[in-house]
RNA sequence: GGGAGUUUAGCUCAGUUGGGAGAGCGCUUGCCUUACAAGCAAGAUGUCAUAGGUUCGAGCCCUAUAAUUCCCACCA
């Protein structure tokens, strides 16, 4: 017998469900080469995270691909884990050291690491039991820490090989420095943003009389100063070029050149060249061999070279330069300038481009490979144009600065001997110099946490080592992310994969938008307009969370927080139990045997009537197109397929039709009934489960006589058999002519609760049969106490109020509840209506290049519309015209 | 400076290869009909941003324009 469930759907069932699916291990697989995998791996979350809103939107889809595959059969891998986070996770550190009243410095590096290993220990799980809440369902016992001792493997092999291969370098280069996190970043972490500024204009005095006048943005920069700049076609320097400008204050003495690179319209067409502080200075400046002079600290102090105004901020030097400038007579004007500044994406501060000796990723060998994939289709990206920022990155890309100066993270491979300074690479420090030195010292500096994630598909799977998860699960199917770590993160994993495995890391890649708050701005601390899913999955639970983020939106556009979005989610939800509850009381209600069966109307003792087959056919049918949408990464539509399928025709159309069929113990339709009841409920179950799997596992459980999880349920295929479009185009009247009756009830205002009688007129004798067989179930529904099915008018009262449908009319005897005027508006809505059709359909066919040019198919339903619709208008007409007198009629209202 | 989105009902958004404009919320009206008032039933609401073009036929394809959002970029 089947169990009961509670009255009111309620969310708390959530997390014992959970913790059985982890007690059982249904999420844990091993390689097993009779089944196709079918791998997804999670993007691994900062361990420095909270859980946001936008974790639950990733974390669905890829829960809804996992959960949808599994029951397809798949032996599905989604492999968890997080990310060491090396800048975030160390800023955090220090920052909890700082109310300790310690510095990184005064503990040092090694006790520094202690504390970030005890703080990752305490800390670092907790984002991953707030994701559990959300009910992915991941392998967990193949959870991954990027500084697992097996994945840093991955990392210093990486290193070597790359290294090895002349790809991974170390140069003095202009880098990109973040003063405050006092570490340098690569370019993807440099943030441009458009702001106002200042632009100053000032003069040099030039040797041997004169002045030279230029504009900057970065007045402190002239300290670094080695040359002045202006274009070789500029008529108006011709005079000056090759003499000598003076740096007033330091006295330094420049020359002045002529470089194509200046642009003779801007400012006043000569630029002041500082190679060590600017990118295209510093081009200018290997270029015409100028001296490279740092004038700036780490922190973003003036350093030594910068004379007087050493020691100062490089803002608070800004100001003293500007007058000084004044003081001499040098300054000329101040305009104001929009120009994009380079700030740190994650600390806001404005970057510095310094000269530093760091370790590069030559990318030009790396990057063509990962172009290729993409360009010959293997490597799929969706939405498509996601794909050209790919290959547009791919094609412009530069040299990745891969070191930074910072201690927790992987640290460099690199060894220098002490004696001579030779550079070693690998996992450890040789035994002795070349030079015959034997004391090494490890490179300082840890890798760009990037540089570990990019190893994540394989590093994860055990690489290095070979194993046969490796073996067996890469390449995975589909990477799912945001569009914002897309050069970060998606565009390294495929040349890592390409270079170390040989094989792309994934075949899809799949970005979705953003969750944005209900106003369409970004959600961010500084707004404090988060959203805390915790406290809408207290509320709500996780399904309504995840299917309102889902659904009513497309995957690539961004979607916004609404919490009546949430209600209405939960309200689906409350619909869906309610149904089940319905379910189950009939189930239970009924002898041992009749409902039980799994799969819809396909019992021998039970032959599905005419309505049951409509609903297996739509359930069929709504399968088949929830298949294909997920399939094609189109899990709003599919979601949303779902629902209406559910609600409006398993909830408001089939379970109503069915009651009078429930409710007579002798119908022998009652089992097929049951069977259809309980196994289209089951269909929508399955249908529903990638998307709201706690409701529909514990539902699925209240049906089942034995124990059985609706996760490895086969997924509902679609079956031509199951396919009755007549009983459906059957069905199809039925509805219109209830909604019909129902419109013409609420405007006399006829209760519920008064009975009428309803005649039904059709020439055609099958319509007649089909109505006849399902009479009971239309007089409920119709409200009606009596029904008449006959061929001809016989017995109609004149004054009956008609109601036209597709091949029948349906007569209301009301007179004395009629009001006439309402009725006769009622039928002139529906003349005006089914007129425009009839005109709109015969002027498509009555267009010469229509009938030549259209499609056979569309002519034919075209035609096809024009008969039925033509029918339905004479009738109408008909009725309006002789049999019902309106204006003779009595009116009692 | 370059590129990509978006613009559809009062609000938020769907609308797969071009073939009769949809949902949720909100609104109007009537219902506690023994699964559900977190519900049921019936309704109203759109120059599909603008202007052209292609086509038998355009919300959908092409061109231009406007508004708006985002990404990329070394003009001081």
């Amino acid at each position: 017998m089947t169990k009961q469930i509670e009255k009111t759907y309620s969310p708390q069932i959530e997390g014992a469900i959970y913790k059985r699916w982890l007690e059982k291990r249904y999420f844990h697989v091993e390689p097993d080469a009779s089944r196709r995998p079918y791998t997804i791996m999670m993007p691994p979350a900062n361990i420095t995270g909270k859980l946001h809103v936008g974790h639950a939107l990733t974390f669905a889809i890829q829960d809804i691909l996992i959960r949808f595959k599994r029951m397809q059969g798949y032996n599905t891998l989604w492999l968890p884990g997080t990310d060491h986070a090396s800048i975030s996770t160390e800023v955090k550190i220090a920052d909890a050291m700082k109310e300790e009243g310690l510095t990184k410095r005064d503990i040092g590096r090694e006790a520094f690491l202690e504390r970030a290993w005890k703080w990752r220990g305490e800390y670092g799980g907790i984002i991953v039991q707030q994701l559990k809440l959300l009910g992915v369902s991941c392998d967990w016992d193949r959870e991954r820490f990027t500084m697992d001792e097996g994945l840093s493997n991955a990392v210093y092999e990486t290193f070597i090989h790359l290294y090895n291969k002349g790809w991974i370098y170390r140069a003095e280069r202009l880098i990109n420095w973040c003063p405050k996190c006092q570490t340098t970043i690569s370019d993807a972490e440099v943030e441009h943003e458009e702001m106002d500024g200042s632009l100053y204009y000032f003069k040099y005095p030039v040797e041997g009389g004169g002045f030279i006048e230029f504009a900057t943005t970065r007045p402190e920069t002239i300290l670094g100063d080695t040359a002045v700049a202006v274009n070789p076609d500029d008529e108006r320097f011709r005079n000056v070029v090759g003499k000598t400008a003076v740096i007033p204050n330091i006295g330094r003495r420049i020359p002045i050149i002529m470089d194509v690179y200046v642009d003779k319209a801007f400012g006043t067409g000569a630029v002041k060249i500082t190679p060590a502080h600017d990118p295209n200075d510093y081009e200018v400046g290997s270029r015409h061999s100028l001296p490279i002079i740092n004038v700036m600290n780490d922190d973003g102090t003036m350093n030594a070279a910068a004379g007087p105004y050493a020691g100062q901020t490089r803002e608070k030097c800004r100001e003293n330069i500007i007058s000084d400038f004044k003081r001499r007579g040098l300054y000329i004007k101040t305009e104001t300038i929009r120009h994009a500044v380079g700030t740190h994406e994650r600390c806001d501060s404005v970057v510095e481009p310094l000269i530093k000796m760091q370790w590069f990723v030559k990318m030009a060998d790396l990057a063509k490979p990962a172009l290729d994939v993409y360009n010959s289709g293997k490597l799929k990206i969706v939405p498509a144009r996601a794909g050209k920022v790919y290959a547009h990155w791919l094609e412009n890309i530069r040299d990745w600065c891969i070191s930074r100066q910072l201690w927790w993270g992987h640290r460099i491979p690199a060894y220098y001997c002490e004696a001579c300074g030779e550079i070693f690479v690998g996992a450890q420090a040789p035994e002795i110099c070349v030079c015959g030195g034997a004391r090494f010292k490890q490179d300082e500096d840890v890798l760009d946490t990037w540089f570990s994630s990019a190893l994540w598909p394989f590093s994860t799977l055990g690489w290095p080592e070979k194993t046969r998860e490796l073996d067996y699960f890469y390449p995975s199917d589909v990477l799912v992310t945001g569009y914002d770590i897309l050069f970060f993160w998606v565009i390294r994993m495929v040349f890592s994969g390409l270079e170390m495995i040989g094989e792309i890391p994934f075949h899809d890649v799949l970005f979705h938008g953003i969750v944005r708050d209900a106003l369409g701005r970004k959600m961010s601390k500084s707004l404090n307009n988060g959203v805390d899913p915790l406290r809408v999955i207290e509320d709500f639970g996780a399904d309504a969370l995840r299917l309102m983020l889902v659904t009513g939106n497309s995957l690539d556009n961004d979607t916004r927080f609404y919490c009546e979005r949430l209600e209405t989610s939960r309200n689906f939800l409350n619909k869906l139990w309610n149904a089940a509850r319905f379910v189950l009381m009939n189930l239970d209600a009924d002898e041992p045997g009749a409902g039980s069966g799994p799969s819809a109307g396909s019992g021998p003792s039970a032959e599905p009537d005419v309505m049951d087959k409509w609903i297996i056919s739509r359930a069929n049918r709504v399968s088949r197109d929830v298949t294909q949408r997920i399939d094609s990464y189109d899990m709003g539509m599919a979601a949303q397929m779902a629902y209406d399928f559910v609600w409006d025709e398993f909830c408001d159309w089939y379970v109503e039709m069915v009651k009078p069929r429930l409710y007579d113990k002798g119908d022998p339709t009652r089992p097929a009934a049951l069977r259809t009841l309980k196994g289209t409920l089951i269909v929508c179950l399955k249908l529903l489960h990638p998307f709201v799997p706690f409701i529909t596992e514990e539902i699925f459980a209240a049906l089942q006589d034995k124990e059985e999880t609706i996760m490895y349920s086969a997924w509902p295929a679609y079956s031509e058999a199951c396919d009755y479009p007549e009983e459906e185009q059957m069905v199809e009247r039925l509805k219109s002519a209830i909604k019909g009756i129902r419109a013409v009830r609420l405007d006399m205002s006829a209760p519920p609760s008064q009975k009428i009688s309803v005649v039904l007129v059709s020439p055609d004798n099958a319509v007649r049969g089909f109505f006849t067989s399902v009479q009971r179930t239309f007089a409920v529904l119709a409200g009606a106490r009596e029904t008449f099915i006959q061929a001809d008018k016989t017995g109609v009262n004149g004054n009956a109020v008609p109601v036209v449908i597709d091949g029948a009319t349906v007569y209301l005897p009301l007179d004395e509840l009629a009001d006439r005027e309402k009725e006769k508006e009622r039928l002139n809505r529906e003349k005006k209506k089914l007129s425009a059709e009839v005109e709109r359909a015969r002027r498509k066919l009555a267009n010469e290049g229509f009938v030549k040019k259209a499609p056979p198919q569309i002519i034919a339903e075209e035609r096809a519309k024009l008969e039925k619709y033509r029918k339905m208008l004479a009738d109408v007409e008909e009725q309006i015209g002789s049999g019902y007198n309106y204006l003779h009629a009595p009116n009692n209202k």
